[in-house]
DNA sequence: GAAAGATACGAACGATCGTCATATGATCAG
DNA sequence: CTGATCATATGACGATCGTTCGTATCTTTC
């Protein structure tokens, strides 16, 4: 049972770095075979389909991104030092996968990969996105008891703004390549931090 | 001269909507001539390649989004009324894919779809998206000429933030499928704006 | 209405796609 | 060590992909 996870974890490891750069769809049994070293079939054995393939991908990808944004921050100090801990590590994931020569974050490519389609895949993804920002709206409740943000400030709001000014960041250093994209992200965040400050 | 010229804006029109919920890759040539009651050479013979067809939907694309969003919004007085029909026209848009049973702005599709290639398609929607950003700035330069915003804010920070509620808006309209995803947008709009007000 | 040119079709190509049945090796439990 | 289970390979399948070519049928022009 160890050898067949070990080789397992090295496809979806291969995948995940292609799935970065040309998205979910752009995977291909046969070239992920082949970049493995594996035979066509004795890669697809491991997964029986090539949409459970995916979410296998998409479930890594998940796991990985909790692993260095959400958790790091978790052990941070409830309030705002926690949320200024998610934000940071937030760009730190964005920039990380710019570093290694791949491609953007492939969580992000899903998004805009699966947004207007059906099925299984997208549903995991909706589900993984809610439960994300519902992290982040309850690092913004913490903030609030601890009175370092005002308490009449939505949460939700507060959410959906941050996802906006990571998604510009992305927008803004992977697309046109702007190297004051990760600034202009600092700035946008300081300024809505003001913005509900208590 | 005339007829090859209509069928060639019906196929383009006809994949547009098929890239806003499969994007430019999902774009077949088969697929494309059935839905045209053409066959597949016949079709093939209008563009010469895929890419090329892709490329001609892309800049269909930016063509119909000047004229939706860009265009109106310059009859408005320039300054903070310009850039208020922009934001209104631009969510207007990202609603119009979603009310026709259709996918996403294909653009935006687009633009996470590219990030991280290379070729001709990726440089024509960066230089796309280039002048788009630029058009931000130049508004908002307006509105500081006008006096409606103040003369120390940086413009590129602005069009930054305002691309942020957009994908941000277009993130939780379509994946999420929040009904509160525009009344959001509209308020981080006028937070955004407050703060930037003279 | 005929010549010229644009437009579309049918058939085929090599390649690649995901998938499957079958068989052989490797690994592990008893 | 043996038998059972797991891991991988071979090879083929039907389908679809983008593309090419030769030919036919329309449009346009004179």
């Amino acid at each position: 049972m160890r050898k067949g996870e070990q080789t397992r974890s090295t496809v979806v490891e291969t995948a995940l770095g292609l799935a970065s750069t040309h998205g979910l769809h752009g995977l291909s049994i046969g070239d992920l075979a082949t970049r493995t070293g594996l035979s066509k079939s004795g890669l697809f054995a491991h997964f029986g389909s090539k949409e459970l393939l995916q979410q296998a991908v998409l479930e890594a990808a998940a796991e990985r991104f909790v692993d260095r944004v959400v958790r790091p921050a978790l052990k941070a100090p409830r309030g705002l030092a926690r949320i200024r801990a998610l934000f940071a590590n937030w760009l730190d994931w964005l920039k990380g996968y710019e570093r290694d020569g791949v491609g953007g974050c492939p969580i992000l490519g899903a998004v805009f990969e699966l947004d207007d389609q059906t099925g299984p895949l997208r549903d995991m993804l909706v589900r993984q996105q809610t439960e994300w920002i519902g992290s982040i709206e309850r690092m913004v409740e913490g903030a609030k008891l601890t009175g370092e943000l005002r308490a009449d400030i939505d949460s939700a709001q507060v959410a959906f703004e941050l996802q906006g000014i990571a998604l510009a960041s992305h927008f803004s250093a992977h697309l046109v390549r702007d190297p004051m994209a990760e600034p202009r992200a600092r700035a946008a965040f300081e300024g809505l931090l003001a913005r509900v400050a208590g």
